[in-house]
DNA sequence: TTGTCTTTAATTGTTAACAATCGAGCCCAT
DNA sequence: ATGGGCTCGATTGTTAACAATTAAAGACAA
């Protein structure tokens, strides 16, 4: 019940036929676990030998990043880890929300029953792990990802799956990592994701649409309300780990 | 009055650093415009030889040219020019309705009166080359990119305006080049255009979104009818040059 | 003739060395 | 002491040669 079957969390894919895709994979999951922390610089020659690889599959590599936007380059200068800022998250929540109803829309019209039954599961999965750990984030996150994932590829739009599950959800997943996004209303985006499920079921695009756009919605006030508490609280003007949360 | 200061016609721009961003650009311009067809092999050494340069930045333009959609690479047998069909030609007006929506949206709440007004310029501009040459569908085309282009930007959401002008438009030009767009309904959209500025300029965003997401909508809508309507005509069910056409 | 296997040529992936550019540190003059 | 310019080290950009994989052409057998 992972996010995808590609996304085995330890091993690499088995089905990778180049040495430039799997330190791209190998680099990206540093990077989105927080391994590499932003900000970091990124030095050919340092990577290329921690790696074992010349620096020509390296730069390929990341070159993938940095379409990703997961690192910067500047030319003759270098790359670093990208460094996130509360604006380019909310900017990322007004993205989501655009897509995600759209991909809500889609799902309703065309779903299969088996896609629809699986969404279940995860909502089932999803409801079992925090009766049992309240405390544990971990998997409502993931579970959280899964069930927009699942929506997403329900739209059977291949180039809004490819913009957002392979473009954007490695970056809300680096957000959640660097804001340590720790859940903050599970009990309301379950109440939230059953209903998105039911209008999905019943074929109402409109009802599914509006409902995943206030869904977004909400998630972004919610971050941006405690970001500003946390300026209050802050020094400084730029949020830190801890200080805002995140639940969908 | 072009879609953008850095795409000028001939030259190359003056503030490109490396050799593989300028025959990145270049290689993008010649697909965007139809010289190299769809379909078209896309050797390395032959190309490498064409522009004078070495396989290493030639690898790394081919790299962004993927990610932008523009060909599509296969480990070990080679790269080609991607070949657009009506199915993905119509997901991607979902995506642009989705997106420009909400760029509508943020760009009623955002866009300073500076930007409003080289967008009704660029409507005047627009009835102009319309008024005097209305076979002329180039401008109408380029001035029509122009405004949506405009009303991206005018988000002021970097995270959209990436998105759409960086990556999707230069499929959109694309798809116009492959399916010879030419502009079947200028007046109609005319009259669309003025509506969403005079919603942006009267800050009304939940109608500038409507409006927007109507016209794109529209849009598609025309092209699938026509594309509908050339599969009766055509013996085979692929779609080609001189039948599908949109205006926006 | 056709199907399969082998060989082969061409293309892609990879590597290591060379050249160009940038930033830091030092020196010197005011 | 401080600001400007210069030198030097390191990193990036580029090149050319080498290795691995693929697809096609041709030989051979049924």
């Amino acid at each position: 019940m992972s996010s995808s079957d590609n996304q085995d969390p330890d091993t690499e894919l088995p089905v990778v036929r180049t040495l430039a895709e799997r330190v791209f994979h190998q680099l990206q999951r540093a990077i989105v676990r927080g391994e590499l922390p932003p900000g970091t610089r990124i030095t050919e020659p340092e990577l290329s030998s921690h790696y074992g690889i010349s620096r020509g599959p390296l730069r390929e590599a990341m070159r993938r990043l940095e379409t990703y936007r997961l690192i910067e380059r500047v030319p003759h200068v270098g790359a670093r880890v990208v460094k996130l800022s509360m604006d380019e998250l909310l900017e990322l929540f007004d993205v989501r929300e655009a897509l995600e109803s759209m991909a809500a829309r889609l799902a309703a019209r065309y779903m299969t029953s088996e896609e629809i039954a699986g969404l279940r599961e995860v909502l089932a999965f999803h409801e079992r792990q925090e009766g049992l750990s309240s405390g544990e984030a971990y998997y409502q996150r993931e579970g959280d990802l899964d069930f927009h994932y699942r929506i997403v590829q329900g739209s059977h739009n291949r180039m809004l799956v490819t913009l957002l599950c392979d473009d954007l959800y490695y970056l809300v997943r680096l957000y959640r990592t660097q804001f340590s996004a720790k859940g903050s209303r599970p009990q309301r985006a379950f109440v939230e994701h059953h209903r998105i499920v039911d209008a999905i079921e019943s074929g109402d695009a409109e009802l599914a649409e509006l409902l995943m756009r206030r869904h977004v919605s909400a998630s972004r006030e919610n971050v941006a309300a405690r970001y500003a508490r946390a300026l209050g609280d802050s020094d400084d003007g730029v949020v830190d780990a801890h200080t805002a949360r995140n639940e969908s």
